[in-house]
DNA sequence: AAGGAAGTGGAACGGTCTTTCCGGTTCTCC
DNA sequence: GGAGAACCGGAAAGACCGTTCCACTTCCTT
């Protein structure tokens, strides 16, 4: 297990506790460069996307990224263990909010956002794609939170109550897909539909935001399949 | 280009109409075979599943395959464009409800179902797929009868006015991502509330059908990014 | 300055997928 | 019954992906 010392380079540090030499500083610059890179492609492509493709973005060798991590988890870990923690600390920003519709509302806006802009941070919230399991902790973290932003809302009598948690994360997981970082016209009318359709009352339909989603928004949302081979 | 001559026995065609001798018998039943094997997996896996699969499922060599279906949208056409024909039909009769509400209701929970029980189809009506192109026609069919539906319910003014086919594709393209075959109550819970955020008016919220989606749900409506390459 | 361990990186290897090829077989027509 | 065209099917070829290996290089410690 790595995990940052007091200068903020890496040392080994054995199941025992035992303390092993810190990593040479060119391999902590790869390490550096690898993680840089994989932020971004993970975030363009998702977790899916191959340590060649890494590799090639941090102008490193192949083997230079799985020596380092050694299983993709390694890597997922070492990218949004901590990303998680910032989107807990968003949600409870959000639940913390006196008018708690406006809470649940801005905060499905940014976490439909949030995860357009990284398909990796959404599959690690839905617990999907290679490597997933080793933010199992951090999403453990989260549930409590928006848990609470929930209930929050139902309690104040704006949210019906007979929707969860785990409503909001498909309906966000799903949102999300739509279009592209410029689409955030499109993903906030799913939003505001997906509102409407939580509100306890309501006087009549929230206007939409005018974006008219295309055939290719359509084709967005549909996974390719192959699951079960 | 291939159809079906008067007894049902596959005849080529050219171009130029000039009649070609029908498929020999053992030819027309691989076919058969085939195109029974593709229904299946392309209903479990998608388009995205493999020739070598589907002959497998099929019982016959991939070269047969190939030999009769050259191109991957050979097969998706003549799987689906008439399957397309059904959906228009099942449009249609839900726009002729003198209820357009409950006629929109009912089309929703059924396209939900089918598109769950057929990825492909899923994949053929959402444009998206290997071989989609090839039924571009049939989705031609398909949208004035959605527009009607769409039109019928917002004259009756029960579905808000500032939302379109497109919209109504979307969700059900997202809603029939969730589950397996078993898990109609869940996607049912998801209709429902789109549904409350469709209509104009409601008296409160409409009960959720009581199924409660799980983690494995949300993992399930996250694509697998990689879409760039 | 030198020894030696850590680290590098790209080729090799094995596996999967897509498509073509061709020796052999089957079926149709006369 | 036989000629010949249609058909079969599985191996081959090429491309891609995931992972390992090892000759060589770099950096740390003495």
């Amino acid at each position: 297990m790595f995990r940052f010392g007091y200068d903020g380079v890496m040392s080994s540090v054995t199941s025992a506790g035992t303390a092993v030499r810190p990593l040479r500083k060119d391999a902590e610059r790869n390490r550096a460069l690898i993680l840089g890179a994989a932020r971004e492609v993970y975030a363009a492509q998702g977790l899916d996307a191959g340590f060649d493709e890494i590799a090639r973005a941090a102008g490193v060798g192949v083997g230079t990224v799985y020596r380092r991590f050694p299983e993709r988890g390694d890597l997922v870990e070492a990218l949004f263990e901590q990303e998680i923690d910032a989107v807990v600390a968003r949600v409870e920003q959000a639940a913390a909010d006196p008018d708690p519709w406006r809470g649940l509302g801005d905060f499905l806006r940014w976490g439909a956002e949030a995860q357009a802009a990284d398909r990796g941070l959404a599959q690690v919230l839905a617990a999907a794609g290679r490597g997933h399991e080793r933010v199992a902790a951090g999403r453990d973290r989260l549930r409590p939170a928006v848990e609470a932003l929930v209930r929050h809302a139902q309690q104040a009598g704006v949210l019906r109550d007979d929707v969860t948690e785990v409503d909001l994360g498909i309906a966000l997981a799903m949102i999300s897909q739509l279009g592209d970082a410029g689409s955030s016209d499109l993903r906030d009318r799913y939003v505001t539909l997906v509102l409407d359709g939580l509100a306890v009352r309501r006087d009549g339909p929230t206007p939409l935001p005018p974006a008219q989603p295309s055939e290719d928004d359509l084709a967005c949302v549909v996974a390719p399949a192959r699951r079960h081979r």
